[in-house]
Parts: structure tokens; C-alpha cells; sequence
DNA sequence: CCAAAAGTGTTGGTTTTACACCCATGG
DNA sequence: CCATGGGTGTAAAACCAACACTTTTGG
């Protein structure tokens, strides 16, 4: 082996939002090291593949999604991180929308979703990952638009508020919130409303990707 | 070699501020590919050493400087990007102090500073990553106190305002400046002054690392 | 007394926060 | 008519941007 001649790895930490509560996708590994225990999905990068398209493949392997907001998040590489040699991670973060449907295979006794705030130990050095990861995530979500990933296309405000609230763990005011919001001019009032139950039917908005350059002069998109 | 196998490489942004402007310090390639080329400094990662440890070896071996501001940028990992092989290079952020002295063969004809903003030409993707160290030094200058790490431990007013002004292209106003920085309190006034020419001495200051936490509690040290 | 940079306050506009009630709907 | 979440305004405080003159020093 050549002089800093390694195993890469990708490491990716999936997003989602379920009944209003953040969570991560986890897999039960079914070989040592760390048999049985819980890791974030992830493999190796492949021979002519840049580390974007191994992000992508394993997500896609792991979840049966494309076309999701990918990041990458930060390189892990101490020498001692994997008991079996040298392998560097490449971690990535994810956002899946909460409408999109999954492989099945997602969702079974291997791969689980776990409130991503209240995760089990994890294998390797995955639990830094994830902290790192909710740490980028919370400030992105007030500084950028990802936000509007975690949410189907259409949807009402007082659902963006709940991902707000789920990712940064705390409460909103809802006057506030939506006075904020739609001064940012990002949204797309449309004419229909959603009935969600007994009540008054909430209006459907859509993120208007048309104004995105308006944030981005305003210093308001975080270029990370 | 195995699935993944690549070599590991970390380059190394090197800021520091000279006469009030951003400079970046390039080393002109000896050999090929891209000799004669400047480029960032780096190298190889060695066999047992972690990603950090290694950019501070480089960092030490260019400029003849340790204990100083190093913080790892993004992952460059197109296998195309280097023209001997799969090369994936790890890129670090570093600021050093403008009272520093540098290890003599530090700005010879082989390695210069040159002002951030006007490079020259660079080997592989390193323009990319200079660019991205940019933004990010931007955007961390005004959100975290990276700033200090360009300064001596005493500095005025005055020059640390140049500092701002020199990352982020722009005059600011002096009477805004001060108040807004001296209202964070993060810095203590020292008793000092300096007299730097016919005019009137202006008072010293120390970065005060013990209200660190004040201000990450008020969200104001931002976490990358 | 001149040149040079240090130092210092006020005002108007914008943003942020805290806070409470009526509305539309289905059952 | 009740329960549920949808929707709306205002006032006080904090913050931000623009702006010009006096002070201290050395020569």
C-alpha cells in the first residue's frame, strides 16, 4: 500500500420528518465489526465514482429515492475509527421530503428510522457524525431554504412551522413565524386549501425556486 | 487495490493578512503534473496519521509555524481531478497571525504570498478550492471570531477593523464598527497604547477567550 | 499650527419579540 | 353549538445604517 493509500467510504445521515418529529435512518449492521448494533447506511466509493456519486448510489441502494438534497457534511479520518484497517468517511447529510415513499426494505427489522434526537449507540464513529450533522442542520435551516425539503411540494405553513420546531427543538410563535416567512418572498400562495380533519381548511404554499437568487443577494443563503 | 482504494491528500489554504490585504500563500510546483505551476501547499497523508494531524504537518513544513487556526474545508473528490490517479484531496482552512515570522523559504521564488483576490492560475481544482476557503472565511468572520486569528494577541480597533475590511472587500463604517464589536464584549482594553507614526496612539486589545461561551449561547459562534 | 489617525452620539428606519382573539369547517 | 386548527395586528424594544466633528500626538 503506497504512501496514504486509504479505504473511502460514504457515510450518510437521512433526514426525514415523521409525525412532525425528526428522524434518522438507521441500519442494523449484519457484519462485524459492530454486528447488530446500528450505523448510519453507507459504502465504499467505488473505483471511478466521485464521492457525490457514491453519496447518491448508496442512498439510492438504501432507500430506492433519487433526486433528494444532498450535502456533504465533513471528512472523518482518524487512523483508529474502523477496527479493521484504515478507512476514511466522507459523511453526507440528506433530506428526504416526508411524502416521498420509500423502498420497502426501508422500514424493517435492518433498516429503522429513530427520532433523530433519540438515537440508540451507534457502530464506529457514527454518533459524532450524526451530532455534526443536526448542527449544520439547524443552522441551514435558519439561514437557507432546506427547510422546504423536508416538506412535500405543496404544503400549509403551519407544517413548515413543524419543521422548524422539529429540527431545532423548540416552539414557534405562529404570528411571527408567518409574517417572517412570507416576507422572505420565497413562497407561492396557491388557490387551493387542504382539509385536514374537522377544522378550517389551511391554504397550500409552494417554495418558489424563482426568488432563490433574492436570498442569495441578501446575503441570506449559507453557500455551504 | 482493493474497492475504494485511493490515495489521500490534504491542501492547504494558508491565510494571512499583509499590509491590509488577504494573501494567500502558493508553492510553485517542481515536478509534474502541473509543474511550474503554483498551487496549494499539501501532500500525502501519512500511513497512521489523522486527516488534522497531517494538514498541520504540511502547515509546519511549508511555513515553519504550529499552534495555529486550522479548520478542515470539504473534500475534493472527482476521480478525474488529478492526472497521475485517484487523488482525493482533503482541503483545510488555516489563518496565521501577521506578526508571525515565517520559516525563511517561505516567500522565495518557490512559494509566495499573493493577495487572495487575485491569484494566479492553479493547479488541478485548487482555484475551486481556494474559492470555496474564501466564502468561508467570509462568512465565518462575521458569524465567529476567526478574525482574532489573523491579528496579534494585542491589536487596535483600527486594525482589526482593516481585517473585516480586507476579507470581506468592503469599508465599513468606523463608528458602527466599534460600537457593535465592543458590544459583544469579547474583548478586553488594555491599559497599552500604540504609537504607530505622527498621530494620536490608539488603545490595545485582547481577544477575551473567556466570554467564548457567552456568545455561543447567544448563537452567535457558529459551529463548523 | 499642521497632518494624521483616534475617538465619539444621534436619528430614523427596520426588525424582532411578546402577546390574544375571531374564523371556517365537520360532526 | 362544539372542538379543532387556521388565520390575523399592534406596541415596545432592540438593532442597524447613515452621517461629521473633536482629540491627541509628533514634527
Amino acid at each position: 500500500m503506497s504512501r496514504g493509500a486509504v479505504r473511502v467510504a460514504v457515510d450518510i445521515v437521512i433526514f426525514t420528518l415523521r409525525e412532525g418529529v425528526l428522524h434518522v435512518l438507521l441500519i442494523r449492521r449484519g457484519v462485524p465489526p459492530f454486528k447488530d448494533k446500528w450505523a448510519l447506511p453507507g459504502g465504499f466509493v467505488e473505483e471511478a465514482e466521485s464521492l457525490d456519486a457514491a453519496a447518491l448510489r448508496e442512498l439510492e441502494e438504501e432507500t430506492g429515492v433519487s433526486d433528494v438534497y444532498l450535502e456533504q457534511l465533513y471528512s472523518f479520518g482518524d487512523p483508529k475509527r474502523d477496527p479493521r484497517g484504515r478507512v476514511l468517511s466522507i459523511s453526507y447529510f440528506a433530506l428526504l421530503s416526508s411524502e416521498r415513499e420509500l423502498r420497502s426494505g426501508t422500514d424493517t427489522a435492518d433498516a429503522r428510522w429513530f427520532p433523530a434526537y433519540d438515537a440508540p449507540r451507534l457502530a464506529f464513529d457514527h454518533r459524532k457524525i450524526l451530532d455534526y450533522a443536526l448542527v449544520r442542520l439547524r443552522y441551514k435551516l435558519e439561514w437557507t431554504t432546506v427547510g422546504f425539503e423536508l416538506l412535500p411540494k405543496k404544503f400549509t405553513l403551519t407544517e413548515l412551522q413543524r419543521v422548524f420546531e422539529a429540527v431545532l427543538g423548540r416552539q414557534l410563535d405562529k404570528r411571527n413565524f408567518r409574517r417572517k416567512i412570507l416576507k422572505l418572498e420565497i413562497l407561492r400562495a396557491l388557490d387551493e386549501r387542504r382539509r385536514a380533519g374537522v377544522q378550517r381548511p389551511a391554504r397550500l404554499y409552494m417554495f418558489s425556486a424563482t426568488v432563490f437568487e433574492k436570498l442569495r443577494g441578501r446575503g441570506m443563503i449559507f453557500p455551504f
